[in-house]
RNA sequence: GCCGGUGUGUCGGAAUGGCAGACGAGGAGGACUCAAAAUCCUUUGGUGGCAACACCGUGUGGGUUCAAGUCCCACCACCGGCACCA
């Protein structure tokens, strides 16, 4: 009985997790520790933001905050205001989807799933500025989507377009080309099929170079500048006509290679070239009408590579303008219609797939650029490089293969049967989905006027009440069946006219709604232009490698336009990206619901708290690299800070002196941490704070100013312990408003150091030196510590200084 | 096929060309406890040895170097991206 009372002081002394974080929950609610005074300079650290699904957080997405809120803090501490915004990316097809399975309006569900999801946002513990929320389903928010659309459409950047599209049979839904992967729907995986519709488009391929060239200036992963680079594909080289033989018409074709101009010896179109059907003499017509046929019903997937080449003999010929060659006309379907010209001249001798294609229909081959000097014998393979000098090629020969290249395409404009020219592998942006759950696209078909925007002063055009969400077999938009809504004036002539039923894409919001939290409440415009030249653009962007490509690219799209019209000051909307890895299920796989291998952050904050989470969060691996979770790992992190919490509390009261040895591990923490943070390197910061923790342990004590210390430089990581334990040091401000400590390097010095001897690279003895010590004196005591094995003959000394010693005998 | 990335104990991982395996997890042994949990201490790459110690060891094979996980060359495996773009 007499022990209840010690045992109540006791626990009273522990680390109570629940108890301090719910604490400084409150508190700093009521007193932000991230203010802007007006005079600091701004730091702006975005978070990808989430789609507010039902599932909830796991601790995956948990990962990229930490490191985010993590970098916030320390930047913080050196003196910055931070823009540190959360928002919700709720519009897209998994909230209409669930409407449509419950019956529930995804109004409903989707502000269920924020709600859910904010809470468990706000567990992180993070610095967000909740004045700044927004929601992209918000009419306050679309009705500036829909005004970039209709600026877009203004300055003819926006278009309608009947073309086949990529269509979902499972989901009824058209995708944009990069929403197909391996011709399967990215979402269902349900194979994807054609279907003609009429389209709006947004020319991103106008922005081509400038979407290109702009990577330069980012301080981004090259894999993801790479992956943008290959998707954007600009390509130099020439078009060249070739007269078709007995005719007076051409076909145009695309090659980047004309210094192997000689050396073309068949042409081959895409089977929905316009020319294509033309080209059938009477003896070939059927074969060639049945090749087309067969073509347009082949699906993507047996189009695509692995498949042995097909093709069909026109019966036709060209001529080729430099020799006057006949070379025969095929069509085949390796050629992509709408890439180029969808026609090419084919030089098999220089070029994989051509040479497959002649091997297979025994066409002839013939080489222009000397491999090694000579010309192959027996050629069984292409020789693709430009590397050689040119041979059968008439007054070519001689050149170097290389410096034709260059130089061809303006030699075949000179002569007048082509001209130079760039190609991209992008294509524009198909920007309309016949869905519910999207922003309205603001645009209105008049018989007379045709497609008119609807007149900015009426935005948003708002999402109607729909009886049902389903989409329909004929590809139209749920909205076309509310007539109510669907029927409205011309703006322009005032007669009757039909609204467009067509929402946009899940990446419209995204495109462009880190620019709006810094003026969130704004009805006038986007964003003031006071605000985006005071606080954009964003410094730091943290989020998953899987949008290295769609919103990266469709955000520096959109930021481009804006900056063309005066919006904003700046092309390149996020100067700096860190792609965190992934959190993996306890085996390294994906975590997934159908698995059941999910780890909800709930459960991890309930026993072992908020700190502890964000501290295995960064303590698991690399921050770049996935990392498989350990259930078991998270101990770890929790034992961590309960030592910290005890190292502090016993020391706190103590009058300790500090002596040098304490003096050079306090500046060595400082250093190691900051070191360690600067370079991104995270997980070590954890394991050095550890080691810390363990060598101040085995100390008699630590002094004031190294607690102090300490505790500051473990606030960013571990806010809520760092801030009630600098508390307990006694102080009534912040420990986020102290300044970032510095290491003073003289401090840091040891009096003696620890230098090994190697003997032939192997270590044999470790010396204590004095840290001044010469050369010639480390190597007098390193030679004395090591004498018995320096039987043969020294040949060489090494003494790098502070490091090692290595003694080479023979 | 092309382009990236990765490869180190039982596991996650650490290491400006300078003592490989920090730190954590797990294991083993011990202390405390009637017992368990928690906590604390010791130990923990492999092989041989009672031991001091010796040898081997960072995917494989070569090379450069006094010294290589780290640099160079050639390969292998796994993961990711692109995929007939002329």
């Amino acid at each position: 009985m007499s022990g209840k009372g010690t045992e109540k002081d006791k626990m009273a002394e522990i680390y109570n997790h629940s108890e301090i974080e719910d604490k400084w929950t409150k508190i700093w609610e009521e007193h932000p520790v991230n203010t802007d005074d007006g005079k600091k300079p701004k730091y702006y650290c975005l978070d990808m933001f989430p789609y507010p699904s039902g599932a909830g957080l796991h601790v995956g997405h948990w990962r990229g905050y930490v490191i985010s809120d993590v970098w916030s803090r320390y930047k913080m501490m050196n003196g910055y205001y931070i823009v540190h915004p959360m928002g919700w990316d709720a519009f897209g097809l998994p909230a209409e989807n669930y409407a449509i399975q419950t019956g529930q309006h995804p109004r409903i569900s989707t502000a269920e799933n924020i709600r859910n999801i904010k809470r468990q946002v706000k567990q992180i513990g993070a610095i967000y500025d909740w004045d700044m929320e927004l929601d992209t389903t918000d009419p306050a928010f679309y009705k500036w989507s829909q005004w970039i659309f209709v600026q877009l459409f203004k300055h003819g950047y926006a278009y309608e377009k009947e073309m086949p599209l990529n269509w979902c049979p499972h989901c009824r839904a058209v995708l944009a080309n990069e929403e197909v992967v391996d011709g399967k729907c990215e979402r269902c995986h349900s194979e994807v099929t054609k279907k003609n519709l009429r389209q709006w488009m947004l020319k991103i391929t106008e922005f081509a170079d400038r979407l290109l060239d702009g990577l330069d200036t980012l301080d981004w992963p090259e894999k993801v500048k790479k992956m943008q680079t290959d998707w954007i594909g600009r390509s130099f080289g020439a078009e060249v006509d070739f007269k078709i033989d007995g005719r007076d018409d051409a076909i145009t074709v695309y090659t980047t290679r004309p210094d192997t101009l000689y050396g073309a010896t068949f042409m081959v179109l895409a089977p929905e070239h316009a020319l294509s059907a033309g080209l059938a003499t009477p003896e070939t017509k059927e074969a060639v009408d049945k090749y087309i046929a067969d073509s347009a019903n082949k699906s993507n997937v047996d189009r695509l590579q692995g498949k042995e080449k097909t093709g069909v003999f026109t019966g036709s010929y060209a001529i080729n303008p430099l020799n006057g060659a006949k070379l025969p006309i095929w069509l085949s379907d390796y050629v992509l219609a709408d890439y180029g010209t969808g026609a090419i001249m084919c030089v098999p001798a220089h070029d994989d797939r051509d040479f497959e294609f002649a091997k297979k229909f025994d066409l002839p081959i013939i080489q222009v650029i000397a491999k090694d000097g000579k010309e192959i014998e027996d050629m069984q393979e292409a020789y693709t490089e430009a590397n050689g000098t040119m041979i059968n090629s008439g007054d070519w020969n001689g050149m170097e293969s290389a410096e034709l290249k260059v130089k061809a395409p303006h030699y075949v404009e000179e002569k007048g049967f082509g001209k130079a020219k760039k190609n991209f592998k992008i294509r524009d942006w198909v920007f309309s989905r016949q869905r519910y759950w999207g922003e309205p696209i603001p645009i209105i078909h008049c018989p007379d006027c045709g497609a008119v925007t609807v007149p900015e002063e009426e935005l948003p055009v708002l999402l109607p009440e729909v009886e049902s969400y389903q989409p329909t077999d004929t590809g139209e938009s749920p909205l076309a069946a509310i007539d109510s809504w669907v029927n409205c004036k011309c703006p322009v002539c005032g007669k009757d006219a039909k609204r467009e039923t067509n929402t946009m894409p899940q990446w419209a919001g995204s495109s462009w709604y880190f620019l709006r939290y810094v003026d969130v409440h704004n009805d006038k415009a986007l964003v003031s232009r006071e605000k985006a030249d005071k606080y954009l653009p964003v410094d730091m962007y943290i989020g998953g490698v899987e949008h290295a490509v769609l919103h990266l690219l469709y955000s520096r799209f959109w930021t481009k336009f804006l900056y063309d019209i005066g919006v904003v000051g700046f092309e390149e909307p996020f100067l700096k990206l860190f792609n965190q890895g992934m959190v993996l299920g306890p085996k390294g796989v994906k975590m997934s619901k159908s698995l059941g291998n999910v780890i909800s952050p709930d459960d991890m904050i309930r026993d072992y708290g908020c700190d502890s989470l964000r501290l295995y969060e960064l303590f698991i691996g690399p921050p770049q690299q996935d990392s498989a979770w350990d259930d078991r790992g998270i101990d770890g992190v929790y034992r961590f800070l309960c030592k910290f919490w005890n190292l502090v509390m016993e020391n706190k009261d103590r009058d300790v002196k500090a002596d040098t040895e304490l003096i050079r591990i306090r500046h060595k923490l400082i250093s190691t941490i900051t070191q360690r943070l600067e370079s991104f390197s995270l997980n070590t910061v954890v394991s050095g704070f550890m080691e810390f923790n363990n060598s101040l342990a085995k100390l008699p004590g630590v002094d004031r100013e190294t607690l102090e210390t300490y505790v500051i430089l473990l606030s960013p990581f571990a806010p809520h312990i760092a801030e009630e334990l600098w508390q307990q040091l006694g102080h009534d401000s912040s420990v986020f408003k102290a300044p970032w400590p510095e290491a003073d390097s003289e401090a840091m010095k040891e009096d003696t150091i620890e230098v090994p001897v190697q003997v032939n690279g192997k270590v044999r003895a470790t010396v204590s030196v004095p840290a001044e010590a010469s050369k010639e004196e480390v190597l007098a005591t390193a030679k004395e510590a090591v004498k018995d094995r320096l039987t043969g003959n020294l040949i060489k000394e090494i003494y790098v200084s502070g490091k090692i010693v290595n003694l080479v005998v023979k």
